[in-house]
DNA sequence: ACTCAGGTTAATGTATACATGAAAGGCCGA
DNA sequence: TCGGCCTTTCATGTATACATTAACCTGAGT
């Protein structure tokens, strides 16, 4: 059932409107690294570069605004936001918060049979994909793609609009995205192994959602965004330039 | 320092323009329970009733659907989004989570001394006010404002801009700010007498910070929201139409 | 009576012209 | 040479005209 909304996970940009279009586009050249921090963005120069008037790009410039992806410029203005690890590790911290929280609701209020059914096949497709024969690129998109549906299914199973919300923002995060964070690594063997505690971290908290125990899935589900946490520091420790993760170029390195 | 930030705690809406006033006035419109959620808007009916063009009508629309006061209609428009007993207490829970994640990093990384000074500043001018002759409207608005100055000087001395955002976000939300909650009861002996607990967490809360107990920290916070949260919910089975509380008309009641 | 097609209406989407404000730069005078 | 004022420029804010789309209603034909 969830195929259409397979690209970003969330319905929030409606129709093919030139706004829409502004967003998802501006959004696209940032977090690829094209519009460098440094750069001054106007809306004019924007709306000639997009090929559109002013009128879509600000609402679009308002939207990235209200994402936390833009910053007002003090002589007008904007430019792309900077990440420092501190900042990244709140933003992880905080995504797992609001996971934790759903996980919490889900164990203490009960759910629906029909959502722990969906949350355990998506597991048991994230299981298959260690089975393979050698875990490659395929394999490591592959499962980034059921990481986020698992996340996303696990937020909106609490039927709560709020959640939902929360959890769509903390996730549309440069970095704090649950699915960001798979392909920190090169891939291969190692990778693999990295990959291993978090898929056993999936099942523990269906385990503690269908036991009721609320506490301890809250606490899962922390120690999960943690994980991921733990997994994009080191990569940002070691000097390579992380290739293959969306928004490399708004890190601020530390010194 | 903090006195030019008074009326309403942020500074995201920054100057004297149409959309700033469209946003203010809409804003109020709907919690004040002027636009009944049944209401159907469009931009140029808003644009006719605030006397300004649809431009500045749309970006504030744009925004109060971002904070999630307004939805959009399926046939076009949009109407004030009505709030059900859980969704109130899904908010306030979340704003108890992420206050206690201010304090929990303010006890694990420390706090600056004149941010721990201020906070306790802000305490004793509350203890003050229980000190009065008799407590009556006069000393229960000064507490909302001392509350709300307090609850915002905590997520602002974590001095993360992340946290400041997402207290400051669910502190806008209906119902779930924290001085919202603090009239809900009439005014007189009996409603100091429910303010008491919570200014015990306040001070509870500034010594686990103290003394870097972060985990106890959290959980005073978090339990703290709850505790506004039995509050009105418990005014909320009263009959009486909650006199005093803002958006009290976006209330779905229970059947 | 029911259905389908056509038009009409009412909403949002878009472009553009103009207003306004602030910041930067140059010019003139001391 | 320095400082202050004026001008210019560039950015966003605002209004408005027009485009577009979708829903609804009306009418006629079966």
């Amino acid at each position: 059932m969830a195929d259409a909304s397979a690209t970003n996970g969330c319905d929030a940009e409606p129709a093919g409107t030139q706004s829409s279009r502004a967003v998802l586009e501006l959004r696209n050249l940032i977090v690829g690294g094209h519009i460098p921090p440094e750069e001054r963005l106007t809306e004019v120069q924007l709306s000639e570069r997009l090929g559109m008037s002013r009128t879509p790009i600000r609402a679009a410039i308002q939207q990235l605004r209200a994402e936390g992806l833009l910053e007002p410029l003090p002589g007008g203005g904007f430019h792309a936001r900077a990440f420092g690890p501190a900042e990244i590790a709140e933003a992880i911290e905080l995504r797992g918060m609001i996971e934790g929280f759903a996980a919490r609701l889900l164990a203490e209020r009960g759910i629906a049979p029909e959502d722990f059914a969906r949350l355990g096949a998506l597991v048991a497709e994230m299981d298959a994909l260690f089975e393979a024969e050698d875990f490659g690129a395929d394999q490591f998109v592959a499962y980034g793609g059921l990481n986020a549906r698992f996340h996303a299914a696990l937020a909106s199973a609490t039927g709560s609009a709020l959640v939902v919300e929360e959890a769509r923002r903390a996730n549309a995060r440069p970095f704090a995205a649950a699915s960001a964070l798979v392909r920190v690594r090169g891939g291969g063997a190692a990778s693999r192994d990295h990959l291993l505690p978090a898929q056993d971290q999936h099942r523990a908290v269906l385990e503690a959602i269908r036991e009721r125990q609320g506490a301890r899935a809250e606490a899962i589900m922390r120690e999960h965004a943690r994980h991921s946490e733990r997994n994009l520091m080191k990569a940002l420790r070691a000097k390579a330039p992380l290739t293959g993760v969306a928004g490399a170029g708004l890190i601020r390195r530390p010194a």
